[in-house]
RNA sequence: GCGCCCGUAGCUCAGUUGGAUAGAGCAUCGGCCUUCUAAGCCGAGGGUCGCAGGUUCGACUCCUGCCGGGCGCGCCA
């Protein structure tokens, strides 16, 4: 519609430029928008503003020249010039009332394309490392980068979904030694838990399994271990900030010798419990991506980028072409040469790779399967760390813009009753048990994901109204309702006497409906353009707020068998627009409530 | 100290990339069920868009400087 409006300015611009016997460029910046107030018509122009100044005349006198030189058309019904110089568009009530025919026709695909027409992206999100539950800020990013990836893929993208799991770093090893010690624990072996270790009860679980599954095969002396764990300094208490660093250095470092000493002791049984641990780990975190509706199209490995060589060939690439450099023992990644303010470290001075050489690895290998765009959803705290990978895509590629990481902003909870002691805060699943899916999915979604959040789990929680899922999920059960009631009544509605009858729709409340269903598309491609799902979320609401005024102020189901044919049909095309949006969102249109 | 994000109604947040009288939910107050689901609807009150300058026909939006909050500045991951 916007572009049919466009096509009309654009030779009224062209022949009041004749008339004048001039050659006036179609400026830039013009905006055809929906109007917000009705007394301002339909849709608003600025052409006349931004003409202006190419015409070298006053904007409501170019408005008047533009309106004598607009073509006729059946679409407009009447146009006018108001404020500083817009021209406001009241469009034919027809013009409107087609799209009730063009959802019901296309059904599902109704403003989308899936074509695949712009290219390959790759979405990658969560990653969230594999040694405990997910937590609420996880889950955040999971609803986030689902519905992002749901909406890329109907706006024409060819869509992959990943999840690169940290499978590799010193992390898991703390998470292996926190296990075996559980292990050991366990088994009668009397020995302290370390500080920097993971203590929570899911380390005991996999703990069991082990001793179900190898008895006392996996018990070895731990003399050596009990030493190192008695000479740990305790947690810190009520000390100064360099005083606190100095213990934490020296809790970090006993970390060190309990992995080189369960490396030693376990020698090829370390890879058992280790394995072991992963999994079961990864097992919890599918288990509460599955409940959370959220899926990937691959789990890619960390370890299997080491094992495979490929995290060295990388960096081999690097080095050819001249960006790499050896230092003080170390071997660095020259970023500097593309705007990060430091360079950076590929090999510590003990030949191991650091986390950035596998992660820079990580995203060669993607664009290597061919995905020219790389959209990253990481949490905020990991910003500093975007200008050194794509200070590495662009030596290697020559690309910029390859790498768009999307932010995600911090998740605080209101509920005011949460813990902060360790083994104590709240999970994704957690969550999801007791709000549900579709609640927690939808409040993550109603918030942009550069602003903080604050989750109210107590809403969230509450099956009440105020709980504003409900809302818009009561729309789409309260139509479905009325096709029951429609039933019983034994009528049907018939989609080809439905042309005919759509001249009815003349209330405000169905004007409306109609002028939002009209906005869809342009929703769906606003929301894909800023990586924003939040807009498709908020456009639910705005959707589900019209059906519900247009039910309580009309009836649907009326005597007059014309009238009631367009009214059946306007809800059917709101039903399937409320469908098609959540289902993008990952959130479920029941058919009663 | 440097960098990134943020500051909008009592609270939680939108604001279509510079447009018209800045919006919604919650909370408060007043109405609406004999009829398609009241998890709903209709209405009212509530604002110096952190502060001060600048850019222009026009600024919540862009620029500069302050104030306030969050995060980051490892041969950690």
């Amino acid at each position: 519609m916007k572009s049919q409006l466009q096509a009309l300015l654009e030779q009224a611009l062209a022949s009041l430029s004749a008339s004048l016997g001039r050659d006036v460029p179609f400026p830039a910046g013009l905006q055809i928008d929906a109007a917000k107030d009705p007394r301002h018509g339909d849709f608003a122009t600025n052409l006349a503003l931004i003409a202006a100044k190419g015409l070298g005349q006053p904007p409501r006198a170019v408005a008047q020249a533009l309106l004598e030189h607009l073509p006729a058309s059946s679409l407009i019904a009447k146009a006018e010039i108001a404020g500083p110089g817009f021209i406001n568009f009241f469009l034919a009530p027809g013009a409107f009332q087609s799209v009730v025919s063009r959802v019901l026709e296309q059904g599902a695909d109704y403003g989308c394309d899936r074509s695949g027409a712009l290219g390959k992206v790759m979405v990658e999100f969560v990653s969230a490392n594999p040694t405990g539950p997910m937590h609420v800020g996880h889950g955040r990013g999971a609803a986030y980068g689902d519905s992002l990836a749901s909406i890329l893929a109907v706006t024409g993208w060819t869509v992959h979904r990943e999840y690169y799991i940290n499978d590799a770093g010193r992390q898991v090893d703390i998470l292996t030694v926190s296990v075996w010690i559980r292990y050991l624990q366990a088994r009668g072996v009397e020995l302290p838990f370390p500080q920097r270790g993971y203590p929570a009860d899911y380390i005991r679980l996999t703990a069991d399994r082990l001793v179900r599954e190898h008895g006392d095969a996996l018990r070895r002396d731990a003399t050596s271990l009990v030493a190192t764990l008695q000479a740990e300094p305790p947690a810190a208490g009520d000390v100064d900030d360099k005083t606190k660093a100095a213990i934490k250095a020296r809790q970090e470092s006993a970390m060190d010798e309990l992995i080189e000493q369960s490396r030693a002791a376990l020698g090829t049984d370390y890879a058992v419990v280790r394995s072991a641990a992963l999994a079961d780990q990864l097992a919890a975190i599918r288990a509460t991506l599955d409940a959370f509706g959220v899926r990937f199209d691959q789990w890619y490995s960390e370890q299997s980028l080491v094992d495979s060589g490929f995290a060295r060939t990388a960096i081999d690439r690097l080095r050819t072409a001249g960006h790499v450099y050896e230092q003080d023992g170390a071997t660095w990644l020259r970023t500097t040469t593309f705007g990060d303010e430091k360079d950076r470290v590929l090999f510590k001075a003990d030949g191991a790779a650091t986390y950035f050489a596998n992660d820079l690895a990580y995203h060669v290998d993607k664009l290597d399967r061919g995905y020219p765009v790389l959209l990253d959803v990481w949490g905020a705290d990991h910003h500093g760390y975007i200008a050194r990978v794509r200070a590495a895509i662009e030596a290697l590629t020559g690309r910029k813009d390859a790498l768009r990481v999307q932010l995600m902003q911090f998740v605080t909870l209101s509920s005011g009753r949460m813990g902060k002691r360790s083994g104590n805060f709240v999970t994704l699943q957690d969550l999801i048990s007791e709000a549900g899916k579709d609640a927690t999915r939808f409040f993550y979604l109603l918030r942009s994901h550069d602003q903080h959040l604050e989750f109210d789990i107590e809403l969230a929680r509450s099956q009440s109204n105020d709980n504003p899922v409900f809302y818009v999920q009561y729309a789409h059960a309260r139509i479905c309702s009325v096709f029951r009631q429609a039933a019983e009544r034994g009528q049907s509605f018939d989609i080809g006497a439905l042309a005919g009858s759509l001249h009815r729709l003349v209330e405000p409340q169905e004007k409306l409906l109609l002028t939002l269903m009209q906005k869809y598309p342009e929703t769906l491609n606003a929301a894909a353009r800023q990586y924003a799902p939040h807009l498709l979320a908020f456009y639910l609401r705005e959707l589900a707020d019209a059906l519900h005024s247009c039910y309580n102020a009309h009836k649907f189901l009326v005597d007059d068998a014309e009238l009631q044919s367009a009214r059946l049909g306007l809800v059917a095309a709101t039903r399937q627009v409320l469908a098609n949006g959540l289902g993008l969102l990952g959130v479920s249109a029941p058919e009663s409530m």
